[in-house]
DNA sequence: CCTTAACTTCACAAATTTGTGAAAGAAGCG
DNA sequence: CGCTTCTTTCACAAATTTGTGAAGTTAAGG
């Protein structure tokens, strides 16, 4: 589909800068149907897409066609969600920003706090609108799904990563 | 229609409005940050904590304090997104909107749909960028999370019905 | 058929969110 | 220590999103 080779065979080469942002672009854009901001969305999908998982702050900006303060909104955004950590390059006071393999999709998937704050609420609501009551009782089967998707899922990850282990070597990127 | 005696002790009066609506607005409030738009998030908490899991246009307007129209938007995202369902009433025109018990968080957890777009997109992005390159193979290691989730959401929610049945009866609302 | 109850659509005002340029803050390096 | 390079913060303009009133649509019930 959009011309790939001719020549070009050790891995690291032939990168078409083309065909990089399309795929960007395109990625970004289903993470915001999910309800990711746009820049983050994009600063995300930019890292994913690189060779080395890390891109500087001006590497960002450059590719993306965006401000330096809007990475930097972007990056802060990402690592509050955990989906990027960021590094202090030991020589020049440049940051990278990295996508850590794992770690991400496993925040995406767990979201910890907010499922931890669903089941608070949903605690207080069948206190105060009684156990006993229909919507009561609506309420503590609802409460009883987060809870069981919390251990459900933290085994499910642990078995990802021995089938992640059986797929790919043990370590890839980092 | 609300005004609902004192007295009280069948398990389906007792309904201080007061509480009801702390909750409502508490839990939406989470919803809200979860990324949920502010009304559909308000339309759902308080069919969530209504008894009968059910409540017409004109209930939700009235509760919420919220036009029809504002009822009508929200009530449009939620069936969208499976986390309501719509019915005609036999006799009159009104509508009735309803939790599906179940089915809602099923909606929550799988996104079907979405998955299955970044799917689409990662296969896109291997391909393009070479699934020899470190970075296509970052790619397709994602990929291969996504898949391996959806076949064990699945699983998980076939549990889930188990352990359902296990903790509360057959059926309770609906 | 005409009336009327119930929901939906539409245009728009208000509120919120986004991204930017400019200025201010750190931190290496001479 | 001061210069230089990078990043963050801030105020604001632009774009987007939200919720409303009002007009439009549909169908029940005379």
């Amino acid at each position: 589909m959009t011309e790939r080779t001719d020549r070009a065979d050790r891995s690291t080469v032939e990168r078409d800068p083309e065909a990089v942002s399309r795929f960007v672009e395109h990625f970004a854009a289903q993470l915001v149907e999910a309800g990711v901001p746009r820049m983050p969305a994009r600063v995300f999908a930019a890292l994913l897409a690189s060779d080395s998982g890390t891109l500087t702050s001006a590497e960002l900006g450059e590719r993306l066609r965006i401000s330096p303060a809007a990475v930097s909104g972007a990056v802060r955004y990402l690592a509050q969600v955990h989906m990027v950590s960021r590094e202090r390059e030991p020589g020049s006071r440049r940051e990278r920003y990295r996508v850590h393999g794992d770690q991400w999709y496993e925040a995406l998937t767990s979201r910890e706090a907010i499922i931890k704050r669903w089941e608070h609420a949903l605690r207080e609501g069948v206190d105060s609108l009684g156990a006993a009551t229909p919507a009561g009782r609506r309420l503590a089967e609802t409460l009883a799904f987060f809870e069981f998707v919390d251990t459900e899922v933290a085994q499910m990850m642990n078995r990802w990563r021995t089938e992640r282990e059986r797929l790919f070597g043990s370590q890839d990127d980092h």
